[in-house]
DNA sequence: ATGCTTATATATCATCTTGATATATATCTT
DNA sequence: AAGATATATATCAAGATGATATATAAGCAT
């Protein structure tokens, strides 16, 4: 999916900065969809220039100017387009898998190679940053006060994905909790 | 992780083309780590303009020559410094989330806007597709005839590792099974 | 108090990666 | 007999990452 169109259907659920975006992706839709800031400022200036958004600077007192992005009504029919072709392709491509990349499976997959302190830390870590994203995922209250992001996190479409992901988070802690030792001791 | 040390990881387990390493990382290790033929073959040249690994070209009658790669000493030492490395940098950097980009969750968030009909089919095509992943996971028999990769595949660290990834799939196709009908219908 | 870290906010850029395309043949399927 | 799939490498435009720079406020630790 292109990174416009994710940024449209998040603009779509209320105006928000390019950091608040990045923020959306990193916090209630963790390990849906990783963007970085070089990929997500330079797609809000094309759709910008394309007036599929708008854009309010507010100059902030030496700090850099915050950049409000609100939807366009051509950006609502060009998203609501542009979703539907992507839904189109997806299916017919045939590949239905995401795209990952866990370096964390890699490393256990080459751990033989790795002393055992550290595939343990590894593990640890790992745990614990799971029952992180667990809770970012499965947190309920306001999210960037000043926004109606909450609406997206909070339809039955966001409930669904955010339970999925939450399920599949779960399984995995579980099986590393009862699997772990065949890497160690 | 750097590519190359993904290359040397696998060809330490014994020799094999680009294209093997590819079919490794979509076969027994789905959805673990993608990688891109253009990422693979330009780091296999590197790999062995430094002398980590050797390669043997196969002529074969009007097909384009097999290139074998076999790791050698320097590279065997090579990877085992990189992944420790790699493995400290790992913990150190707080960021123990895999990268992921799943277009499915993407649409399916934004599937508001999209028919129920499309969405049907985008579940419908995803449980298939998943149910497929696993029996590449799962699949017990040999691999890539002429190569002993079964050995990575049947490790602890391989077993280990995809046993998680099952277990993930398997929760995830009855998650969708069970919540789907609030999606459409 | 003073220093350190985190959060807010945008921008840039070298380097890496993707996804498509080209080329070539054998084998399996319809 | 035709078409699709598997084997096999290579290239490249377009896009993405990850690091870095800049700036300040707030929170927290010593």
């Amino acid at each position: 999916m292109q990174t416009s169109t994710i940024c449209l259907g998040i603009l779509r659920s209320g105006p928000a900065t390019g950091y608040v975006i990045k923020s959306v992706l990193e916090g209630p839709l963790n390990q849906i969809y990783n963007l970085s800031f070089g990929s997500i400022y330079p797609a809000l200036s094309k759709l910008t220039k394309d007036k599929y958004v708008t854009v309010k600077q507010h100059a902030q007192d030496k700090k850099p100017d915050k950049k409000v992005y609100t939807i366009t009504k051509k950006g609502i029919s060009y998203f609501e387009e542009t979703l539907l072709e992507e839904s189109g392709k997806y299916v017919r491509s045939g590949n239905y898998g995401d795209q990952i990349k866990s370096e964390f499976a890699m490393l256990l997959l080459f751990s033989k190679s790795l002393p055992k302190q550290n595939i343990k830390l590894i593990l640890d870590e790992r745990i614990l940053s799971a029952q992180q994203q667990l809770n970012l995922i499965t947190y309920e209250g306001p999210i960037a006060k000043d926004s109606n992001l909450n609406a997206l996190r909070n339809s039955a479409q966001g409930q669904f994905t955010r339970g999925l992901m939450a399920e599949v988070i779960k399984t995995a802690i579980n099986y590393i909790e009862k699997n772990r030792k065949k890497l160690h001791d």
